[in-house]
RNA sequence: GGCGCCAUCGUCUAGUGGCUAGGACACCAGGUUCUCAUCCUGGUAACAGGAGUCCGAUUCUCCUUGGCGCUACCA
């Protein structure tokens, strides 16, 4: 929010689709890491130059997952909420369009309303004969490759415009206002080498690199343009951005030296990969951020796991949960890899559930209540019992949730593994014997289990309390005693114990689920 | 097709010119007051292949193979 005294600037310059694809997020985490890391600014541009491809409130989507997940803005284009409050990571639903607001100097920053400076550039560049106009149309251009690729040669544009198009027929065109793009002037047989943070030298031939339109005919600029002018005027110091825009970077660099701007340094990061390796996209499953929230993941989780794909802070590191402040201090873009990272779920569901185990009653209260709300056993349950107030309800939640708490991956799964706790179970009696029981022995440990209950009363109905008093009867049969008093009490095969399951439900159900039982046998 | 990038257990990764190649997830087995989970212990599992450099290569170089990315008036 404040200006830094401090020369590294960089940018996280998402183009706004609608959602936080999470591979642009790690992206986004990487450059936040390094800024902190080192003392400087990060700073938030919308690249929305692509008027074909608008969405309205996309760009306040993608502002807003940022916030929720905590990644605060220096400078740029960022929700209203970051100036004023410091509920950070808070959503916050009162909020009415627009909700952004640029912070910073360098403005504006969001690119549509930069199309006259790209022009400016532009024409700085046709004029000083670096760039020419291309009054070609797309049909021409088709073939054109077609053709190309046909002959199996690399499509490339021909630069019919620049060698058959006479000065004055130019002006005459764009007297006419025939549609036109301008185009970089690629020099020939050029080497483009650069070092890039992650990868070391890379180096390509500019014969290779096609005469890229910087200028659409609709006025807007193309990425490459843009993205150069700004990082420029905004004076950003590392381009830390994802391996897919390797290829154009020459093209970038090229740029920089057309307009003789200092070059900054590169960055390009390993891609997020589907389980068969290719680029995480959304045919193999969710790829929003806002996806595995809805899931129930902690956004924490979600930063630790998604911070470990492609980095580790090495030197025999075996640490496996890191917070962000953690991570900002041990955060290094030489230890970011080059190969890809398979985005695997197993594993975030286990340091998701390393995250819920270390979770405070409230918090857990707070971050599952509203999947329970989801659920049609919850809703039922919550019908059912219309005479308790909103206290007991969270009362009894809350005791749920103590017992889920350690076999808990991610907070849609609240409830699924116990529904017994919320609705009436039916099993067959049969289920109550355990191993060689007699039906005399099953009746018996049913009603040792239901004086115990009895004897118990309503205060003194605490967990420790239960599980010493039931113990104690069960003596040294336990499974004779326990297995049938946690069928009765459950209807399930795998559940918590005996014990947990009697002190969710209260004295009350408890014993009205072994007077069941029992009755099954009468 | 062209150009570029990449390559350690199934997955995420540590690591070095000489190590029994380490950890985590997952999986398997055993243990922990009945089942499940948690937790603990143990186990299976990797340097893509071929040359070269070197006394010695997983590590350095080259080639092959494979994977991925880019190849638009999209970003």
């Amino acid at each position: 929010m404040t200006q830094k005294n401090n020369s590294t600037r960089v940018r996280f310059a998402p183009s706004p689709t609608g959602y936080m694809h999470i591979g642009n997020f790690r992206t986004a985490l990487y450059n936040y890491l390094f800024a902190k890391k080192q003392g400087g600014s990060f700073l938030i541009r919308i690249e929305d130059t692509d008027q074909t491809r608008f969405v309205e409130g996309a760009a306040e989507q993608l502002l807003e997952s940022l916030y929720f997940m905590g990644l605060s803005v220096d400078e740029g284009n960022s929700l209203k909420t970051n100036a004023s409050d410091d509920t950070q990571g808070e959503r916050n639903e009162s909020l009415t369009y627009p909700k952004t607001i640029e912070i910073g100097n360098f403005g504006p920053y969001a690119q549509s309303e930069r199309t006259d400076i790209y022009k400016k550039y532009a024409m700085q560049l046709v004029a000083e004969g670096k760039a020419y106009y291309c009054f070609c149309e797309p049909q021409r251009l088709t073939e054109m490759r077609e053709k190309q690729q046909a002959e199996k040669k690399a499509p490339m544009y021909d630069r019919y415009c620049l060698q058959n198009i006479a000065p004055d027929q130019i002006n005459e065109k764009l007297k006419e206002n025939c549609p036109a793009t301008i185009r970089l002037k690629v020099p020939k047989n050029e080497i483009i080498e650069f070092d890039d943070l992650i990868r070391g030298k890379i180096s390509f031939n500019t014969d290779n690199i096609d005469d890229q339109v910087l200028l659409k005919s609709d006025g807007f600029p193309t990425y490459h343009l843009a993205n150069v002018v700004d990082d420029h005027l905004m004076q950003i110091s590392e381009v830390i951005r994802g391996e897919d825009w390797l290829p154009s970077t020459p093209k970038h660099i090229l740029l920089y030296r057309a307009f003789g701007w200092e070059i900054p340094q590169f960055a390009h990061l390993p891609l997020l990969l589907n389980p068969d390796r290719s680029k995480l996209s959304k045919r193999q499953g969710d790829v929003a951020v806002e996806d595995y929230i809805k899931k129930g993941y902690l956004k924490e989780a979600l930063i630790n796991f998604v911070a470990m794909l492609g980095w580790n802070p090495g030197e025999g590191n075996t640490q496996e949960i890191f917070s962000m402040n953690e991570l900002i201090e041990k955060f290094d873009l030489k230890k970011v890899h080059k190969a890809g990272a398979v985005f695997d779920l197993k594993k975030l569901d286990w340091i998701n559930g390393q995250y819920i185990k270390k979770l405070s009653d409230d918090e857990l209260l707070k971050n599952a209540l509203p999947f329970f709300a989801e659920k049609d056993f919850f809703k039922s349950w919550n019908m059912k019992h219309e005479t308790w107030n909103n206290d007991e309800k969270e009362k009894y939640l809350q005791k749920v949730l103590t017992i889920e708490k350690e076999r808990l991956a991610k907070f849609s799964d609240v409830g699924e593994e116990n529904k017994f706790f919320f609705q009436d179970i039916s099993y067959d009696k049969e289920m109550l014997r355990w191993k060689t029981n007699t039906d005399e022995e099953i009746i018996a440990s049913l009603q040792k289990a239901q004086i115990t209950f009895e004897e118990i009363s309503e205060n003194d109905w605490e967990l420790k309390n239960v599980e010493e008093k039931l113990l104690e009867v069960a003596g040294d049969k336990r499974g004779d005693f326990l297995w049938p008093l946690r069928m009765a009490l459950t209807g399930a095969q795998k559940s918590p114990s005996p014990f947990e399951c009697a002190w969710v439900l209260g004295k009350k159900e408890a014993i009205l689920r072994i007077e069941n039982a029992i009755k099954m046998w009468a």
